[in-house]
DNA sequence: CTGCGCGATTGACGCAGATCAACGCCATTT
DNA sequence: AAATGGCGTTGATCTGCGTCAATCGCGCAG
């Protein structure tokens, strides 16, 4: 993997390949807010990494050494209790940035659900790049903020909402997110199974499965695939995530 | 309230009282990372405030002008569905930062629970001057990456654990904060009631009922009082927080 | 094409915790 | 001291979702 890496870095640095430059990513990430001078600093810095699909980016324990920001693909981020039950607390997409809630260790696992690539950072380099760019340490500052504040939301969510206003909830914020990525809104493509939703929501495969087919047989959303979903009734869905009946 | 407000600040600034300078949070709180001259800057822009039991710092939707700092006392902080169902996502005390989690609009309401009081300021304002103050800007970015931590580990909490489980979690995070703030290891005050316990949980009061009793009987515990907790059997209480059997 | 295997769905049943209800405790008021 | 009211506890019952199990459907290997 260091092999791998050193690869790639060494390949970044010889051919003069400037990644930023073609990122799809860097207008939703936090590389957005630099300028010219700034970008070229963090780039020198950064490890273009690939993970293959299931591939850890981070474990649960580790010493935490690096910190990423996903410029392709998705990653489940997740909790494990001893015995086995998993919550995941999040998923991650282009211009996500992964490390924020990391103190000496790591206290998630962060897996590919798909291919990913991402910029990989020495913890200790970035910081000290962080010093630097005070419109860098601001713009992670506002993230920061934004993921506290969603958070928050899936705390209403799983200490509060009933297994279908879970469901509603998920499939409108995925929508959300697909719509700002270019998708169509009414329109969402999901990128994990049904047993990572259901540990995403606090619920069982089961219970998502179940809930899946009674918002079809109503007529709120329609299947084209197992992974790709159009929200027929979105007025509907919206009064379900927030507590309407039925 | 503008009235006493204005009254206090021109207190602070009138008599040239030096509020920060015998701050019993300062060292729990991002001011802690202020030389000299930073604190003075940033003691300029604090509005001191007291608020009654039961009152509101903020409140969810409304226009999120203001920023605080949590002086003394202690903090819920909740989220409300449409049909009164809510969530406490967290409890504040001494130290601690109000405001963070914070777009155009506060997206939920703070309370007072016992009499507290903060530092106030203007969002505007603070934002100026976090430009200023590299050292308060990384301060405010480290103390959102520790709350987007336990706001993780409130997410395993309420997706995955038994009503034990959580009510173990709880005491000992409890305990943990009583301690830091100079109480001794395995005794813990509770400044809320069962209710604002059950809402924070994601259970019901009469389950937060039944699980102390539980812990009582099995001597894991001891009740002083209604608000005051001896942990008997920590090892046990930790067990069970992270998921053991009993 | 056929068989295999994994993920998704559907059904039957059970249980942890919610709901409903009664009562206890204690502080405050009169 | 009696009445009031808010909070906490305890018991009986109910229910949403979990558990267990069978089946389906689709992609893939041979």
């Amino acid at each position: 993997m260091s092999l791998t890496d050193s690869l790639r870095a060494a390949c970044v640095n010889v051919a003069g390949i400037r990644p930023c430059a073609t990122c799809g990513a860097r207008a939703l990430s936090v590389c957005g807010s630099l300028a010219e001078d700034g970008l070229r600093r963090l780039a020198a810095l950064a490890d273009d990494v690939t993970v293959a699909p299931g591939a850890a980016l981070v474990r649960e324990g580790d010493t935490a050494h690096h910190l990423f920001n996903i410029t392709a693909g998705s990653v489940r981020v997740y909790k494990l209790l001893p015995d086995g039950r998993r919550q995941i607390v999040g998923f991650l997409y282009a211009g996500d940035f992964l490390g924020l809630a990391t103190g000496d260790r790591y206290a998630f696992t962060a897996e590919a659900l798909e291919p990913v690539t991402v910029c990989k950072f020495r913890k200790t380099e970035y910081r000290r790049l962080l010093h630097d760019l005070p419109d860098l340490e601001s713009a992670l500052l506002e993230r920061a903020s934004h993921e506290l504040a969603a958070a928050q939301e899936q705390m209403l969510l799983l200490g509060r909402k009933t297994a279908q206003e879970r469901f509603a909830s998920f499939l409108l914020d995925t929508a959300r997110r697909c719509a700002r990525a270019g998708g169509e809104a009414d329109r969402l493509h999901l990128t994990m199974t049904r047993a990572e939703i259901a540990d995403y929501l606090g619920l069982t495969t089961e219970t998502v499965s179940r809930v899946t087919s009674r918002l079809k047989t109503t007529g709120v959303i329609r299947l084209l695939s197992l992974s790709d979903i159009a929200i027929l009734r979105p007025a509907a869905l919206q009064a379900m995530a927030h507590g309407s009946q039925d």
